[in-house]
DNA sequence: TTATAATCGAGACGGTACGTCACGTCTTAGT
DNA sequence: ACTAAGACGTGACGTACCGTCTCGATTATAA
């Protein structure tokens, strides 16, 4: 039953193995920075990644699969909670983290693929959604402990935050500045913000 | 010339041609609402027009046409540009309108394509973006005349306020209320909401 | 009933009708020149004479018309037999005549069509064998009355002549000269040839 | 390389691979047999022999090839020269041969197509039409040895001997009969023709 | 050290959709 | 009265990837 796939379950210890992982995956990454997701075919990535097309299905049975993969490093950025002491500042921090990854082909490919209807990806997108609205709720609830919000505004605010910054490429030629970050984050927080200046 | 390609161009008079209009027009929506843009054929979408593969295509040769022409009434509505005295109202009102479009099957597409890298699409994405957008900046010029917020913000909370909204559903199981897009505008033009509530 | 279909049935007077004609036939054998039959559609003879497709197809309805059409003037040629005296002569003026036809796109186009199994083009076609064979038949039946060869070697005689000169271009880069068809007549005919010589 | 255009190359050693060649031919000459070279579609080719569309299309990349492919058994008999002593004997086999294969489809299909003006067929005809000539000319040059003909006659009655018997039921109810051949052998090879009756 | 299991490459297949071309028919105008 | 122009359904084209399967051929891990 399982032989009847003959799927790649682990990675092997040999550098055979993790040298094909290794070439798939920024196989990937460069050619989601050229078509993005939607572009995105397993015949390219195998050719790309001097691979036979059977041994990527093997590993990585979907394209969305690929994508998990190939986005798990991104999402790690969003395991650590700032704490500068600022809730200001800790927000400006994850707006900055939010565009460096939003820089990367992965990222962009992120939010496209985040809008998609199919049912693989549903899945694995809004789970990855909540990885990222994490922090940003995080620190958000230390604000309404130091009373800088009210609660009910809470996810109201992470909402207009992570949008606010993952979607700064659809209407901005250049990426988000440091600067820029702290004047969102203060046009949202304008308690922290008053608070951190004086 | 026009011969040579033979392309279907306007509308003709007779009823045969306006009802092939509607059903494919129709039929765009219906394929939308299920696999959105990704998983729109224009297959799938003549056999649910009930009509013929290269009839769709003689009058909308590439899917992004599809789109657009689906896309058009949606964005119309970004056209006028509301006044109601108040600027923390008149926002309000702009995001039920962006509520309102991404509710509905077209306007999902429309978020989830405009994040794509495809040439045919970037234009015509790129061009509707500004069109949604207009009516934001309009308001928020009225806002910054009335001193109720800095010139340099104005693009900023347009911009908050705009993907703040388009991507509630993301986040969200149900969509946005009336109450919410008042919370919003307020969190967004804190002065404004001031002069409205006194 | 007759105008459900609203064909054209005969050339009228006036100069535009019968330049219509003109320039579609000369666009057919401009277009069988290059194609050949097989090659020929009517979409590119209309627009090579300038004209609507649906216009060709009113006064011929299919591409075996249009063939027909253009190939009654080479057909015509073989309605006269000729009559110099010498059988072999007689044969060898036939060939010349079918050397000039295969060598003009129309000639070509005919070879190719008369293996086609087309239900339309099988009458046409074998009409026109026929009246191309005709004064083969009517040359060597004088050569029979002369007792220059058996009645029963006529036809066969007729039909190694004809397709001989027809199938020429088929293995010599270049078409047939007089003088070949003067030794493929005296090879046919040796016992007309040595009166002729003497 | 190899890979890039991912084309089916050999036939492999599963019973699989060869099943499909056989099908898919058998399903040609059959198609051949029912509209000709020009009725022939790939689409009804793979359909007769239960096949998908694209795996005709990677063995056999055009319309030419598959009828190549066809082809190759008849053409094959023509690799055999003929010597029985006799050079109108010879002859007159060849003849036969020549009438057995223009009497199946395939047959058929090749003097159609050989009439062709398009590229891809020009270059196979040609050389299919050479390798059917070669045994007539082999056998001729035996006859000039044998003084029987002139050297200068021998491609002009190869030229006769092998169109008149191809083209033979483009004005014949029935086939050619061995006599018939015979006769045609005769009436070409005066010479030969008195060295075997004596 | 040699089995044994995991992994890979290669070739082939059925299948879906693509975008294009030409067909032949029909309707609606425009002279 | 003809022709033009526009539109449509239809069939076939050749291509691109899809996901699956079956073979060997390698390559590691373990008896």
């Amino acid at each position: 039953m399982a032989d009847s796939m003959r799927r790649t379950l682990g990675v092997q210890k040999g550098a055979r193995s993790s040298q094909v992982v290794k070439a798939v995956l920024s196989a990937t990454t460069a050619e989601l920075s050229r078509g993005g997701y939607a572009g995105l075919t397993i015949e390219a990535v195998a050719k790309a990644a001097g691979v036979n097309r059977t041994t990527v299905y093997r590993r990585w049975p979907t394209r969305a699969a690929l994508l998990a993969a190939v986005l798990e490093p991104l999402l790690a950025r969003y395991d650590v909670v700032p704490d500068t002491g600022s809730s200001c500042h800790d927000l400006s921090v994850l707006l900055q983290t939010v565009r460096d990854n939003a820089e990367l082909p992965e990222g962009q490919a992120f939010t496209e693929a985040s809008r998609s209807t199919s049912a693989e990806l549903q899945d694995l997108m809004s789970a990855a959604l909540h990885r990222a609205l994490a922090p940003f709720h995080a620190v958000l609830t230390r604000a309404v402990e130091r009373a800088e919000i009210e609660p009910e505004q809470r996810d109201l605010i992470a909402q207009l935050a992570f949008f606010g910054a993952v979607m700064w490429t659809q209407t901005h030629p250049k990426p988000l500045t440091d600067a820029e970050c702290d004047d969102m984050a203060q046009l949202l927080l304008p308690a922290a913000a008053d608070a951190g200046t004086r």
